[in-house]
DNA sequence: CGGCAATTTGAAAACGTTTTCAATTAAATC
DNA sequence: GATTTAATTGAAAACGTTTTCAAATTGCCG
């Protein structure tokens, strides 16, 4: 009646071997004489035998599986390192645990926890405020952990990101040439380093080389969500705002929406930026104008060096900052 | 210098009990009398002891983790799905395993085995088309499978969907009584059951009360993607439709834009319902009239329904059909 | 054909839990 | 206080692999 399982030991009897010599030529160990490797292939396929992955976790002390944790699955944003993870693990052979912390630190730390004793070769981490405790957790355990998209210079994990200061920076510089005496910078949570402490850098670093005086009054710092952005068209132009840097594309979208249902003309009378290029920069009339991150790449080369990591082979660069561009579409002049 | 881990024993050994105790305790076994499980929880505190998982998966054969198998989890209306899976499954105690199958039906079958090698508990698979031989690495599994926002008549795997057919019918009887005389099909591979079977059956039936002949030339079969949707503004145009029914959101985008950018007016010249009603509905200008999906809530009915497979809880109805909506936004008249 | 090295094999001990079943202890009854 | 019954405990056997170490076999050389 019960899913009557056949072990490794059923084949080692069937193909009258020592299971020590079936576990060989299940994990392609060159140490079988060819014939003996055939024969017991021939049980294995006869009987329909597949290995317990539980079973041999527990006895290697390897489950090729990594933990991924991520804010929300449904940000494109998000989803798109998730694609990247996913295929460079299926590539080397590893399967990914997903989990949804919502940026919720509890959430994060509990969901690290449970990843750990289902004993993850490794974990892949998103979200950037990374707190005090979370960092004691991630430091507590031997598990490779890397960060992608995350940005924590408190701690010591490798990382995985684009130059966000320069790429603001630049991004805002060229507003300002464009002849924006008033860019406002549209943001998540300020107490996320990748907001607080490098775009905004960045967005301050272009104000102060064109000579303008930084203005609190235009730095929005918002939750991030489309919702969000729609609401925001008579403060911005309550500020007298006539651009915007904005650091989330959904965030961007809504604002943009905001702005034409309000009739302002986008880009004639606001221009808008926004950070992470993913589709629906595309989708969205005018297209707008963004940063361009190797969204999928920062994902793959977050698993691949976890890979390694996981191999204790030697990383050249702990700290990896692919390159950026910047997408020219119809939102900025 | 290795990763020294504490184990069950070292936690008895320190409490002078049993395993067996300690284990109890662990699992919140009642039987076990209030100030052993005192005594134990303090040497576990004091310890730091985590159980590991994949140990407790090997000796009770239940890993408390389910595979979900998806097209592409950047894709919206999965991640949406998704979404609704993990909450729940975290609900339950379980995580999940994702992996996407680029609805490759070779892919499908490789990780649905990997799956079920890492002894998951269930699976929630999504993808449309299921091919024979699919269905038979289905039946021979004892694993309970569950099919979220995807059919198939043929096997007979528990299902969670809306009822397509309805949906659409309802939705292309209203373009039509609108006075769209030709109505087109956009859809996506026919070879899936809910494109080839259900939606076009649906729109056929509308046709039909309606006393207008079928005609094949008005229905598009797409690959799904938002490129290929704004490429087909000529070729809707040669075929004189005034409106179409489209089976996915993105491709509904791509279509519309395609539209505007030929200065083809939605709705005055061409109206368009989609099917998914993902958030890109609201971000698009004009916003999209959608059938609506309670996405979420059929990820997360699909994982309820697998905890109670999972449990051999009598469930009452193996396919469930959750109520579907119309909502009308910018692109109807 | 004997001796030695290299190649193949197998026995058995991990791996860290859960679970069964019997033994022990505590509580209840008269 | 002696029995009976119920509640707690512990010993040890799974669970299905990998891995270590020694034994057996094979091949090679002179």
């Amino acid at each position: 009646m019960d899913k009557q399982t056949i072990t490794i030991y059923d084949v080692a009897r069937e193909a009258s071997v020592s299971m020590a010599t079936v576990s060989r030529v299940v994990n392609g160990n060159a140490n079988v004489k060819p014939a003996t490797r055939k024969k017991v292939l021939d049980v294995i396929e006869k009987l329909d035998y597949r290995p317990n992955a539980v079973a041999r976790g527990l006895a290697s002390k390897k489950t090729t599986t990594v933990g991924v944790i991520v804010p929300d699955v449904t940000n494109m944003y998000f989803a798109s390192l998730a694609r990247g993870i996913d295929d460079v693990a299926t590539m080397y052979k590893y399967n990914i645990i997903l989990t949804n912390s919502d940026s919720n630190s509890e959430k994060e730390i509990k969901v690290l926890n449970t990843l750990l004793s289902k004993q993850v070769d490794g974990i892949v981490f998103m979200g950037n405020e990374i707190t005090e405790k979370l960092r004691e957790e991630f430091k507590r355990t031997k598990t490779p952990i890397v960060l992608a998209g995350s940005v924590d210079d408190e701690g010591d994990n490798p990382s995985v990101n684009i130059d966000y200061v320069a790429a603001v920076q630049e991004e805002v510089k060229n507003l300002i040439d464009r002849g924006n005496k008033r860019v406002a910078f549209v943001c998540g949570p300020l107490d996320q380093a990748i907001n607080g402490k490098y775009r905004l850098k960045g967005y301050k670093q272009a104000l102060k080389s064109a000579g303008i005086a930084y203005d609190d009054k235009l730095v929005f710092e918002t939750d991030d969500t489309y919702k969000t952005g729609t609401l925001l068209q008579p403060a911005l132009m309550a500020v007298n705002a006539t651009a915007a840097m904005v650091t989330d594309d959904e965030l961007a979208a809504g604002i943009m929406n905001g702005m034409s249902d309000a009739d302002v003309k986008v880009p004639e009378q606001f221009e808008i930026i926004t950070s992470n290029d993913t589709k629906l920069t595309e989708m969205v009339r005018p297209k707008m104008s963004s940063i361009t991150q190797p969204l999928y790449d920062i994902g793959a080369v977050s698993m691949r060096l976890l890979t390694k990591l996981m191999n204790n082979e030697p990383v050249d660069e702990k700290n990896v900052l692919l390159p950026y561009g910047l997408m020219k579409r119809e939102s900025t002049k």
